[in-house]
DNA sequence: ATGCATGAGGC
DNA sequence: CCTCATGCATA
């Protein structure tokens, strides 16, 4: 395998030194411009659509409109230019993070439950009650107060073009330390690609689940480091996370492995941690959008990648769907084409 | 394994 | 309202 993915990183610039784990510099803000073009009554690419076509004539009359639609409303095409960033943030503060989170759930410290060293354990008072509610705000607290997004781990620079990734600064330095790693051996896609796999396979070794190597990391300790789920694991194995992202949870994952392979050795069983299974609270349902209007959003995104609030108004209106549930779909889609761009030119 | 969602941080 | 990192829910 050598296909990794990530994408091309808009904002790959940091230069500074930030500061802990996470931080880089989101936000590029790009391409607004497009975004307000069309406002023209009649020239909206959208408004030409009527119901008729919806049902599915409507994906390829978007692509067609595309190409007709320079009479009218061809702003829209405009320029994407992205921009990176820069940084900010600085600060020396405090590493670590204040909550762990209390589920019920942990049945499992590191891979041993009852008794490992370190003692982890964290369970806390809390008993779940509002379920998801509680993992969030975990990593979230921890994540706002340390400069950019959440968890902590995340972003790093990207992939190499820096000079050096790792610690600029102090705290950072630390923190790389401390999970035994180095900052420099790490950005190179194929240097992570090649880890995603050897982690993988070690995991399974261990008999561990995606979730449990999630949970696990909260019993690490490290500064800045909680717990994360299954998905975002599964992810980092399959390489489906952007560049940055891969590069900040390498080391984080890579010293759990370590430490899960050194309890593994001198082993002993305890069978115990009965994971009190939560009571259930609301879940969360899952909107589930048809193939159809999939197939016409896919097409709209095709002539524009990032509609107006405006247009995608028009567009939830035609197909049916709440507009909140369109915006989300365009961003989703976004983020998944950045990562195939990525990985297609690897 | 992956689709839709949330939320922080940023313009 | 965007981007990003992440997560819950689900196929």
């Amino acid at each position: 395998m050598t296909m990794s993915m990530y994408p091309s990183p808009d904002k790959m610039k940091m230069g500074t030194p930030g500061c802990f784990p996470g931080r880089y510099s989101p936000s590029y803000r790009g391409p607004d411009q497009m975004r307000r073009c069309m406002t023209n009554p009649s020239g909206d690419i959208f408004s030409g659509l009527n119901d008729g076509i919806l049902s599915r004539a409507e994906a390829l009359a978007a692509v067609d409109i595309q190409k007709h639609q320079s009479s009218h409303a061809h702003t829209q095409m405009s320029t994407q230019l992205k921009h990176d960033v820069m940084y900010h943030h600085g600060m020396g503060g405090p590493p670590q993070r204040p909550l762990q989170m209390h589920h019920t759930m942990d049945g499992l410290d590191m891979l041993d439950p009852a008794n490992s060293m370190t003692t982890l354990t964290p369970m806390s008072d809390t008993p779940i009650s509002s379920s998801h509610h509680q993992l969030h705000g975990s990593y979230h607290g921890m994540n706002h107060m340390m400069g950019h997004h959440h968890g902590g781990p995340l972003s790093g620079h990207t992939t190499g073009h820096h000079g050096h990734p790792g610690a600029h600064h102090p705290a950072m330095a630390a923190a790389v330390a401390a999970a035994g790693l180095h900052p420099d051996t790490d950005t190179d896609p194929r240097e992570l690609e090649a880890f995603a796999e050897r982690f993988k396979q070690r995991r399974i070794k261990l008999g561990v689940t995606q979730a449990d190597v999630g949970k696990a990391l909260a019993n690490l300790k490290l500064p800045g480091v909680g717990a994360l789920s299954q998905s975002t694991i599964c992810r980092f194995e399959s390489l489906t996370l952007s560049h940055n992202n891969m590069i900040a949870l390498k080391p984080i994952l890579q010293a759990w492995l370590e430490e899960a392979e050194a309890q593994a050795k001198n082993k002993r069983r305890d069978p115990d941690a009965p994971s009190v299974l939560p009571a259930g609270e609301k879940k969360r349902k899952r909107t589930s959008i048809a193939a159809p209007e999939k197939r016409s959003l896919e097409a709209y995104f095709a002539v524009q990648p990032r509609p107006s609030g405006e247009k995608i108004a028009a567009i939830a209106e035609k197909l049916d769907l709440k507009k909140n549930v369109v915006r989300v779909w365009f961003c989703n889609q976004r983020q998944k084409q950045k990562r195939m761009k990525f990985a297609a030119q690897h």
